[in-house]
This record gives structure tokens, C-alpha cells and sequence, in this order.
DNA sequence: TGTTTTTACTTGCAATTTGAAAGTTAAAGT
DNA sequence: ACTTTAACTTTCAAATTGCAAGTAAAAACA
């Protein structure tokens, strides 16, 4: 079901499945604010609709990037997860932030500025570790609970 | 006219702009096949329609991505070239074809894999340095042409 | 110089996608 | 048992995308 490919262009073949207004926002919500349910999701801060996010759930899944689970001994609440292939993504998010940092706050002045952002420009290949390492561990961990 | 923003966050402000199916496109024809031309772009094996090209090469103007000129002599025919904001994409350029090549042969066998690929997965920096230096080349021997 | 071609669009309209709001179902809590 | 919560689905309006055709001005050609 993961939609048809424009052509054989690696650049295109991404934004083909990464290119819209959700897929890296709920990419990025699951990595950066350790969301996992689909509550979770409504309740960000870019007030996501159900019907949208049902959707992107289910391509994100289909294509690989994150799987649906639940936690034992709870049939109700699903827990979304990154996988391999979606934690893969972390860098371009990285460089999405970087960008924005340097040449979008003339456009968008509320764009946050706090010790994350200073730690990304310091050392954006460091960043990206921290974070991808960070989520690691929290899988790591949710196996023992 | 640049569409307002869904909240602070540096990483979905960054999707605001460049959040959709074409944007991310144009630039990567610019940046990576050399187009300039509002002719160039609609002969891209993206096939895009000429009434969203119109738009999105507005866009990104509007943005600071790009500036629309003309060759001196030449009053017909606009050129479109990246500005130092669009330049700055490169990273994101490569890192959204490094993940397609580690990622998504799965699912779309036909993404090329020739000599660039290769050089790009020996060292993504170098590659993204090289694909700006050549495009700011390009810039400079223009100017006198 | 007049005609044709090229370039860069715009317009009209259908199809798809997005989005707000309300409704549904099953599990959990009380 | 009754209420609440989580995860959807449905409905329908609005916005976006995309194809096809048309237009206007510059450039090339005869």
C-alpha cells in the first residue's frame, strides 16, 4: 500500500513517502517528546486530527518505520515504537531543526531557543546520537517493565 | 504570503515550509541536475504540472529559497537560482538520499546506485560540500558569461 | 517583416487529500 | 453496573493537487 514511486530518484523516493506536512512531525514527536500512544499524539502541540493520524499510523507501519505493539497485560492502549528504519531518520530531522535555527526565525520568530538548541549547534552529529541513544534506551528498558 | 506556522518547534516549522511533495523536489533539480528554467523543470522525469510549478517556484521565492533573474540580454527566459537559505538544504538533500539508499530498496528496487551513491556513502560531509561548491561554481562563472 | 516556435505562465475543472466535528466500540476504572 | 478512556471511523466541507487547454510576450526563422 505504501504509495507508487515517481521515478527512480533516491532524493524523490524519500519525499514520496517523508514528504508531507505529518510523517516527520510524528516521527519526530515519538524521538524528541516520547510519545507513543495515539492519545499522546492528539494531545501535541500541533493538535494533529484522529482521522489524519489514523492514517499516517498506518502507512508509517506499513512502510516500516514504526511498529504498533501494546504493553503486556493492557488490550486497550497501543504503543507506537520506532524502528530501526525510523530511528534511521533522526539525522534528517536534525538537519531540518539545524536549518530552520539558522534561516527560519526571520519567517517564524517563536522558534524555541533553549540549552537543546545550543547542545544541537555545538555538535549536530553529537546531537543526533544523543538522541537516537536516548530512544535506544527507553526500548531497552520497556522490555522489563 | 509564506503560510503561517503550526507552533514553535524548529523541526515542524522547517516542515511548514518544506513539508509537501514538490519543494524539497525543485530544489534537489537545482541543486544536484543543474536546472534554471521554468522549461528545465517540466522536462524532469518528476513530471511536475506546470500550474504547481508556477506556484511552488513562487513559494520559495517569496521564502528567500531561490530568486527568479534573467540572463542579461534575455528577456524571455527566467532563470531561478538558489540563494545561500537554499544552498543550506544540501545536508538535508543528502541525508533524505542516504536513508532512501539504506532504507527504501525494499521498496522501490529501481533507486539508482551508480558511482555518486558510492562516493556519497564513503563520506556524506564531503559529498554535500561538493555538491555546494560545485553549484556555487556554477554561480560564480555565470556572472560573466 | 510576417509567421512560427518557444517560454512562461494562467484558467477551468475533476480528483484527491486534509481537516473539523461527531459518532462508535471495546477495554479499564470506580 | 456505570462511567470514563483510548482508539478509532464516519461524514462532509475546504483546500490542494493535477491534467488539459488556453494565453501572452519574446525569440527564431523564412
Amino acid at each position: 500500500m505504501p504509495q507508487d514511486f515517481r521515478c527512480d530518484c533516491p532524493f524523490t523516493s524519500a519525499l514520496d513517502i517523508l514528504g508531507d506536512k505529518w510523517m516527520l512531525v510524528i516521527v519526530k514527536q515519538m524521538l524528541v517528546e516520547g510519545k507513543e500512544t495515539f492519545k499522546d499524539f492528539t494531545e501535541s502541540e500541533e493538535a494533529i486530527a484522529t482521522n489524519i493520524l489514523s492514517t499516517k499510523l498506518k502507512l508509517l507501519e506499513e512502510v516500516g518505520i514504526i511498529i504498533k505493539t501494546k504493553r503486556p497485560g493492557n488490550k486497550k492502549t497501543n504503543l507506537y515504537l520506532l524502528t530501526d528504519m525510523g530511528l534511521a531518520l533522526t539525522p534528517i530531522l536534525v538537519e531540518l531543526a539545524s536549518w530552520s535555527d539558522s534561516h527560519l526565525r526571520g519567517l517564524n520568530p517563536s522558534i524555541v531557543d533553549g540549552e537543546a538548541m545550543e547542545s544541537m549547534r555545538r555538535d549536530k552529529a553529537a546531537f543526533a546520537s544523543a538522541l537516537e541513544q536516548n530512544y535506544r534506551a527507553k526500548l531497552a528498558s520497556m522490555v522489563y517493565e
